[in-house]
DNA sequence: GGAATATATCTTCCTCGGCAGATATTGTCT
DNA sequence: AGACAATATCTGCCGAGGAAGATATATTCC
């Protein structure tokens, strides 16, 4: 019994056995979407790996790239667009520069600020991993149609947009 | 420019204009998703630190609480119901029963193994946490229409059943 | 019964990330 | 110019979780 049912629904059948006065409709969505993200992070990660990179310091070149050429922000920016504190930000920078990907000058303008710059090597392993990476995110959509991705898409755009994030 | 626009929107935007040969279509589910997620729980843990737990603690107690009377279940039960590594259990019980909302105890026919059971508190905390809990996901999904929760849920339903989670 | 193997849990070590405070530099106001 | 506030980054400490190995117990095979 219950072998018809993925993980989160044998929990709803368990909580709505334990607990018949509660609702958990809703976690057969967030608790969906929470595996998922699990799931989905387990299977990009090797990408990563692969190239010597965790995924949080491959976030980082990656928000380095984005920025086009010259591939540089100060620390300040990289926290905002990764959404990480800056104590995070110091750590995976220290770790890419000690692997020559990134470096990290003086601005002469301001003496407090940072300048973090994809260096050649960085720059090349990042479009390379990139591309590996999109494909990657590509296979792990491929059972759906145009049809169910564009609905999903949507689903998660108004979801992203009515949380504000 | 771009200001409507919600952040992975963003995302693709500079991608498209960095490296329009690359297809980032994927990136607008899978970004979406674990922003959602990351909102999702930054929304949700409230719950359990006002409870005086951390989130992995509280899918412990949750475990537990879903085994049914007598509450009470193994460290490998519990690692393999919470995907968790045997080491973490180790400590997230260390931490409950020094909370005293479990019991860790030998039993009798094969000294192997160990009895993790919810005490009373415990089984009390728990219950009150989750009904909290699950009221919480309701308010995060309020802005979904009925269909929209039918559809999300198949959605995702489709794609943990395709990765097998 | 004894040795080898299997099972279940715990311990140790490591990395990662966050938080709070420290430090350095710049801007403002008088 | 000097004092004070604002800004930007870094440092030190902490907790969470994983991986690999250690320990304890049980089972199997001879």
């Amino acid at each position: 019994m219950n072998g018809d049912l993925d993980h989160v629904g044998r929990l709803q059948a368990q909580w709505a056995r334990e607990r018949p006065d509660l609702d958990t409709s809703a976690m057969g969505i967030i608790g969906r979407l929470h595996r998922l993200a699990d799931a989905l992070h387990t299977e990009l990660r090797p990408v990563f790996e692969q190239a010597g990179l965790s995924d949080g310091d491959f976030d980082v070149l990656a928000a380095l790239r984005r920025a086009g050429s010259p591939f540089a922000l100060t620390p300040g920016q990289l926290a905002e667009t990764t959404m990480i504190t800056s104590g995070t930000v110091t750590k995976r920078v220290d770790r890419l520069a000690a692997a020559g990907l990134v470096t990290r000058e003086r601005v002469e303008h301001d003496g407090r600020v940072r300048r973090i710059a994809l260096t050649e090597p960085g720059r090349a392993l990042v479009d390379e991993v990139v591309g590996i990476h999109f494909a990657n995110e590509e296979r792990l959509l491929a059972g759906f149609s145009d049809l169910e991705r564009t609905r999903l898409t949507h689903l998660l755009t108004q979801w992203t947009t009515s949380l504000g994030v």
